[in-house]
RNA sequence: GCUGACGUAGCUCAGUUGGUAGAGCUCCCGACUUGUAAUCGGAAGGUCGUCGGUUCAAAUCCGACCGUCAGCUCCA
């Protein structure tokens, strides 16, 4: 049921599938909402409200929006088909913030097109046509298709199972699609394009490539200037940009994704991995750490020289072939059976801050997201059937503190069950899907389920966080493992005397150190709190002849306490110097001159707040040495 | 890897139709000695991503390669 907001208020109600055009006709209020009169037009599959005119403003349901943005979309493909020759339409979805439509024709778009086809919409949206849906046989679709020449078209409806297919017109044009559609193209208020990419026929890199324009649109204009004024803030957030700018790390083109640490990087860096060791030794982890480079034999062993090969690197060492790891397994089951294991040994979790390389192809790489020679916090976790359950659900706790420790506490959750290839019997793959479901259920966590995507040697968890411009990095992984035990023969002997095999459990928490600091980065803003500021504090004294003495002392007191601060006696006005190191994100500035030489003290500015007065360095001192132990996520130093 | 765009000083960017390279910031020097977001002056800094081609002449036009970016495919 449709419920329609007439000018005068009254609502009226329209049953779904029955045409609007009658319906607001009988209430008189067609013409006023541009509905021509008999419309079989409008196939109503979604609540919609018209407040009182002829825009729709309250067409608020994310299916409301996804269907103007779906007719904005078929308005995109007519304004391309009347500005450009040859124009082959492939497929136009609704996505996350916008929408797309891919094209194949002689033309390269390029944004320089942007504005005429903009133009071009925005008359396609005033000449207000009536989108119109219609109902045919396969037959008759494909004799359609074959009249436009239509060859994706085609090729879609061949692969479709539907009996009956829908074609929606607008004007002269008209596209196979399912709908549902706004009833009228006047109904787009705003419409921006945004971007144009090469994009694969259905998504299969064998195919011919198309060329894809991305754009979006919104019931108001003020909500589509709020969009893009939203992804330039992501942009100012950039882990690339505030890399740079902050002087964290680099790349070189001495190697493509191999990232460089730089002083300021590599505090950030050292300072999350001090916190992670922090937690797994509380959570009774021990670690250990593995070669980089080892005998090819090992990588046969393990099944990675059959899956992964093309993403290895190999050397040759005194005529033998070796592999630079890629995962740090491998090593970590040969460090398990330097040992002989009893029951009462586990579990056993071992942990590696593994430096793992992997051949990326090169299209791939994006700044710390992807890269080609990363460290995975990586643990193994070798286990009883019986303490499956309790490992894991003590593995997300961690996670949870972990993730919480840094700023993150919304994360989504992704359980994947066994696919069709596997490995292992039926009673194993239940009892260890049933353990990941049980604590995800015992946790009360919300969880996406995809069945079938496990590994093949076992059912896993993921865990992702959303970065600033709202794409998801799957972070966290627990993944159970059936097929490394086997391959690698691991035993331990139980309670009866004999050999048994343990269960294998793969976790990485944050991921890739480097991709987890490139998130920190843009969840921060680069402004991070202090515990893991690379420069915690500038001592400024006013000026370095009259009080740089003093200022020093200050600065020898702080470090002594273990902080990281920096002297700026520059011979530069404390203007200068201050919006310097404000730019540099640094939390805290102490001002000293002749006041504070006196007392002993320092006159604080915080970053984020300004001038908060002075206060005794010893006092400052001991605040800030709370402050970065208990790891606080927001400065804390106040006034009194 | 694929499609497209881009690559000029450490950074951010100018550079008209081909005629021999420019600004601001940073760094260095000098003056100023500063009380909470830019004091003034000077000097220095570039084989214009690399290689090749067209031309009397190439940052500019063409080609190949390398790198970066937006996506696709893949993925921590």
């Amino acid at each position: 049921m449709a419920v329609i907001v007439l000018p005068n208020k009254e609502e009226l109600n329209i049953a779904v599938g029955q045409p609007v055009g009658n319906a607001l006709e009988q209430a008189g209020v067609a013409d006023a909402i541009g509905i021509k009169s008999g419309a079989e037009y409008y196939d109503l599959q979604t609540p919609l409200r018209f407040e009182g005119s002829a825009i729709p403003v309250t067409l608020r349901s994310k299916e409301g929006l996804e269907m103007l943005r779906h007719t904005a979309a078929h308005v995109m493909a007519q304004a391309v088909s009347r500005l450009f020759d040859n124009v082959e339409f492939a497929i136009g979805p609704v996505i996350d913030d916008g929408f797309y439509y891919d094209f194949d024709l002689d033309h390269v778009f390029s944004p320089e097109d942007f504005p005429k086809i903009e133009a071009e919409m925005k008359k396609i949206i005033a000449e207000k046509f009536p989108v119109i849906r219609k109902e045919m046989s396969r037959s008759e679709a494909l004799e359609i298709l074959a009249k436009q020449k239509a060859k994706f078209k085609t090729e879609l409806v061949e692969s479709l199972d539907a009996e009956v297919f829908s074609f929606y017109s607008q004007g002269e044009f008209t596209d196979l699609c399912r709908g549902p559609h706004l009833p009228n193209t006047g109904f787009i208020p705003a419409v921006k394009l945004l971007s144009v990419a090469g994009a694969y026929w259905r998504g299969d890199e064998k195919r011919e490539m198309l060329q894809r324009l991305y754009a979006t649109a919104f019931w108001t204009e003020d909500e589509l200037n709020e969009h893009i004024r939203l992804l330039e803030e992501a942009k100012k957030r950039d882990h690339r940009k505030l890399g740079k700018d902050l002087d964290l790390y680099s790349f070189h083109g001495e190697g493509p994704g191999f990232p460089f640490w730089h002083p300021n990087g590599t505090v950030l860096y050292n300072e999350a991995v001090a916190f992670w060791r922090l937690k797994h030794r509380e959570y009774g982890y021990d670690e250990i750490m593995t070669p980089m480079i080892l005998s090819e034999q090992l990588w046969h062993q393990s099944g990675h020289w059959d899956h992964y090969r093309e993403n290895m690197y190999f050397t040759q060492i005194d005529e033998k072939d070796y592999a630079v790891k890629p995962m740090n397994c491998p090593g970590g089951t040969l460090v398990y059976r330097s040992n002989m294991w009893s029951y009462r040994d586990l579990p056993s979790r071992m942990a590696e801050l593994g430096h793992v390389h992997r051949h990326e192809k090169s299209g791939v790489l994006a700044g710390l997201f992807r890269v080609r020679s990363f460290t995975q916090d990586d643990a193994h976790i070798y286990c009883t059937y019986d303490q499956l359950e309790d490992e894991i659900a003590s593995t997300m706790q961690l996670l949870h503190e972990l993730y919480a420790g840094f700023g993150f506490d919304d994360y989504a959750v992704e359980l994947s069950t066994r696919p069709a290839k596997s490995i292992g019997s039926d009673e194993m793959w239940e009892r260890a899907e049933g353990a990941l479901r049980n604590v995800l259920d015992r946790r009360k966590v919300d969880y996406k389920l995809n069945p079938g995507d496990g590994a093949f040697y076992g059912p896993k968890i993921d865990f992702h966080i959303h970065d600033a411009l709202k794409r998801t990095w799957q972070c966290g992984t627990i993944q159970v493992d059936f097929s490394m035990p086997e391959r690698f023969d691991m035993e331990y002997t139980g309670p009866d005397g004999a050999k048994h095999r343990p269960v294998m459990i793969h976790r990485a928490l944050l991921g890739s150190l480097e991709r987890f600091i490139g998130i920190l980065i843009e969840h921060y803003g680069g402004a991070f709190p202090t515990w893991l500021a690379p420069v915690q504090g500038v001592v400024i004294p006013i000026s370095e002849a009259k009080h740089g003495d003093y200022a020093r002392e200050v600065v020898k007191k702080m470090k002594a306490a273990g902080l990281r601060v920096k002297l700026d006696a520059r011979e530069e006005s404390l203007n200068y110097r201050i919006r310097d190191n404000q730019a540099k994100k640094i939390p805290y500035f102490f001002v000293v001159g002749g006041r504070e030489a006196e007392n002993q003290a320092v006159a604080i500015r915080r970053r984020d707040k300004g001038d908060i007065g002075a206060h005794p360095v010893d006092k400052v001192i001991a605040q800030l040495l709370l402050e970065v132990a208990e790891r606080r996520n927001s400065l804390s130093l106040d006034k009194e």
